[in-house]
DNA sequence: TAGCTGATTGACT
DNA sequence: GTCAATCAGCTAA
């Protein structure tokens, strides 16, 4: 069972860290692939410079101001795509993002989509080689992840690791908030 | 309408 | 270490 709404109408923190361990589903058509969550960034409301409540798309505020729980996807640098977790209740906007993975089921699905070998440590480590992997675009914008194609499981193994924090990679505004989480010495943590 | 920028990646010096 | 790829949406005019 997917993780529940609940779990993500919570301050934005809590559920990028709680999401470190968790699984990420995605099932296209008869290809279905996984991989657990080792490192995520949290982005908050207006007053988080980096935060595309602050900037960005217009059109992207319903999503990211509306109920936790839903995916938000977008473009960078007109390449790759990113994927997010919309948290919070309504009117309560904030997101995470989701960095890397270690993947765990559709490896081979993975290595074909990323155009790479299966046994490749980096399959999918990095929110645009993410995507790619699990075969994510613009289409799953706005889907719900309790329910459907793209969904959040709770860890499938205890959570033994200990987890880090520090600064953002990549955001050039609010740089030095230290929103960024990751389980310490994961393989499949992005450098 | 034109110009610019970015929550990235991979190739190359 | 540097740099190009490539584009939606914001900003200025």
């Amino acid at each position: 069972m997917p993780l529940p709404r609940r779990f993500y109408l919570r301050p934005t923190r809590a559920v990028a860290r709680d999401l470190l361990g968790c699984v990420l589903v995605s099932r296209r058509g008869a290809a279905l692939t996984a991989g657990r969550i080792v490192e995520t960034e949290a982005y908050l409301g207006p007053e988080d410079g980096a935060s595309h409540a602050a900037i960005r798309p217009v059109a992207a505020r319903p999503l990211f101001y509306g109920e936790g729980g839903r995916a938000y996807v977008f473009r960078i640098y007109g390449v790759h795509f990113c994927l997010n977790a919309i948290t919070g209740r309504a009117g309560r906007p904030g997101c995470v993002l989701i960095r890397s993975l270690e993947p765990v089921l559709g490896l081979a699905a993975m290595a074909r989509r990323r155009g790479v070998a299966g046994d490749s440590p980096g399959l999918a480590r990095g929110p645009g080689n993410l995507t790619r992997a699990l075969g994510i675009t613009r289409g799953d914008n706005g889907a719900d992840l309790t329910a459907g194609r793209l969904t959040i499981e709770p860890p499938d193994r205890p959570r033994d690791f200990r987890i880090a924090t520090g600064p953002r990679v990549g955001v050039t505004r609010d740089a030095d908030r230290r929103l960024r989480f990751w389980i310490v010495g994961h393989h499949c943590v992005s450098r």
